[in-house]
DNA sequence: ATTTAAATTGTTATAATATAACACTATGTA
DNA sequence: TACATAGTGTTATATTATAACAATTTAAAT
């Protein structure tokens, strides 16, 4: 099964800041990407901020947006990073990425009650994991 | 039909922020809330945050989260604002909440590859409305 | 190879969003 | 009354994010 994101080559500070985020196991805030990296050079917010935004707008990472905080995509099937679903847990803060076909066939599909149709949505679902139940 | 919100008393400074908020047309960030209510006694951003945080929790006021705004409750099947979704247009951020029974339903019994279900999730749409298509 | 446009970088400063800590006050209820 | 719970007012500070500008790198197209 083939990603669908387009190939990019990333930059120094792109890769820099991709490569810590893929390796955290969980999702990583702004400021805490910034103490990491400014042993690589990158001192400054702005240089993060901007390094996010564009691995937002290529894909490759994705912005959980109730927490300000960023993780790795994973998922061959949020094309480019308009569709994204993740779990929350409540207490020990586990974020996953949802995979499932059927819930992004529906959500694509959705349509309000004007008939509008959506291409970009996100959806973050909270309870408890597994293991804080 | 009736609403499902538990009935709460609203103490001052809640009441004069959920007023400002219910009679705004557009969702309202925290600052501007202050602006306009500072004429009412309200001077602390600490104060609006409670009140905001009491409303969210009550369900008379949801958060966007992906803009940073609040909007008054009018979706009477949002259970207690626990299960909410949005559209947001890109351009002229016109923002709605989405009142849809079988979107509810569907998310409500969404589980994830564990089994798991959720009982609380936010879900943000995003597209042009009518009028900037 | 040289030019050119677009993207990226480095930098300083500042804006916007949100919470900590503490003392005090109101409210409900046993 | 007395007790617990929730709300208030206040100052200070933490956290998240962008503006503005000059310099540099990169990609691509001559």
């Amino acid at each position: 099964m083939k990603t669908m994101h387009k190939e990019h080559t990333l930059t120094k500070n792109q890769q820099i800041i991709f490569d810590l985020i893929d390796k955290s196991p969980e999702p990583m805030k702004a400021y805490s990407i910034l103490f990491n990296v400014q042993k690589k050079g990158i001192k400054a917010p702005l240089q993060v901020y901007r390094a996010l935004d564009k691995l937002v707008e290529i894909g490759k990472i994705h912005k959980i947006e109730s927490r300000n905080a960023f993780i790795a995509c994973h998922n061959s099937s949020c094309q480019v990073s308009k569709a994204t679903a993740f779990s929350i847990c409540e207490i020990c803060e586990k974020i996953t990425e949802i995979s499932s076909a059927s819930l992004s066939k529906y959500l694509a599909n959705f349509k309000d009650k004007d008939g509008m149709k959506y291409s970009k949505y996100n959806l973050e679902f909270f309870g408890l994991c597994k293991k804080c139940r």
